[in-house]
DNA sequence: TTGGTTCTAATATGGACGTATTGTCAACGC
DNA sequence: GCGTTGACAATACGTCCATATTAGAACCAA
């Protein structure tokens, strides 16, 4: 193996250590020697590859977002190869985001943890918004093609919208995780469904 | 003053100074010896008026639930009074809980904070879950009675859609308070407005 | 072989923190 | 008057943590 890409997998393990502190007992169960021990290495090795805990943080937190992000895509793209309505494609890749299961709310916990902190750590803010960006170009994107095929009404402002359906799978989000009861999951889901319906009111009109 | 008054006095102060700090640093700035500096008292008045920091946080959390939550009330009944629609009296109150200027960027980084620790501290989420369901069956009864009034559909079913709404904004006051440029707060408002709008579309028929 | 990086580990250091301990002083009941 | 209790302050204690330091092992170059 490449003295570069040992050096990058070295990192990774140390990461997902990170990942999983985080998923069991939040941001601030994560110290420097806890990060060793669930990695299975030392103190020095860590120290090592990573020249602050900040960046150690930093460097999780881009490897969680880079891999969700991917994910989303992945799942657009596959449904975009079935032909599905724009608003199914849609719904099936936002849905990743929702803290449906034990997995995906463990995820959930991981981001949202690093996104709170983001507000005072620039570092993290920029890895975020990033992301963030990349998102909503994507679900503008989406939005925009769904006028062209005839799902959305000709009115619709994408930017404005992707911008707001953002928002809304996030607040539903929020309230599912902090309390289930209030806020089932099934009931977030369905949630979403309705937000996308308001959005994409129309049927496409032909495909290619 | 009575004994009972000086030491709920002497609470609130104290806790006034948590909240100032968690405003200024975040939850993680607040620390004991730091509260009674801000204070302006000795760390052992914190200990002697508080059994723990756990015991501080959560009597900072519930005092600043309970004066937001009033605060809303009473918006809410002085729109009532004025006899606006209910539609614009929501719009007003729920207003209040988005990070739209600089002060209530400070208390929604507050409740934000300790919203988010309450998911890894019971106590915290006591606080939080009892008012946020005061807070939805308002909602939910503001909704109701739109129905009877006419502003709102007959097939609305109020507490799914005061869950959602409560989410919607939250997701927007979440986005505006991460990253102000992605989602501007005059567009958070305006987001809030028109989800407002779906729910109630109709006008009131009649007043009493 | 020698010498120098790179990788890994063990340990040291110094600071921050929550809380316990102790002391002081005033008010109050007896 | 005198002990007791409550309000407050100062400081001590023990822990945890990020990071610095030091040392050794492995590997490659000269």
């Amino acid at each position: 193996m490449a003295r570069e890409e040992y050096h990058a997998l070295r990192r990774r393990q140390v990461a997902e250590a990170v990942e999983r502190l985080v998923a069991a007992h939040g941001l601030d169960g994560v110290t420097v020697a806890k990060t060793a021990a669930e990695a299975g290495v030392s103190v020095g090795l860590v120290q090592h590859y990573f020249a602050s805990k900040d960046d150690l943080l930093r460097y999780a937190y881009t490897q969680l977002t880079e891999r969700t992000l991917a994910r989303a895509i992945e799942q657009a793209e596959e449904l975009d190869r079935h032909r599905s309505r724009i608003q199914q494609a849609l719904a099936h890749a936002l849905a990743e985001r929702l803290p449906l299961d034990e997995p995906r709310r463990a995820e959930w916990r991981v981001a949202f943890a690093f996104a709170t902190r983001a507000v005072d750590n620039p570092n993290l803010a920029a890895v975020r918004n990033h992301t963030e960006a990349q998102i909503r170009a994507r679900l503008a994107q989406a939005i925009s093609n769904g006028k062209k095929c005839g799902e959305v009404r000709n009115h619709t402002d994408p930017d404005t919208q992707a911008s707001r359906l953002l928002a809304h799978l996030d607040g539903l989000a929020l309230h599912t995780y902090l309390d289930p009861t209030a806020l089932p999951a099934s009931a977030a889901l369905a949630a979403l469904h309705d937000y996308l319906s308001g959005i994409f009111p129309g049927r496409c009109r032909a495909h290619d």
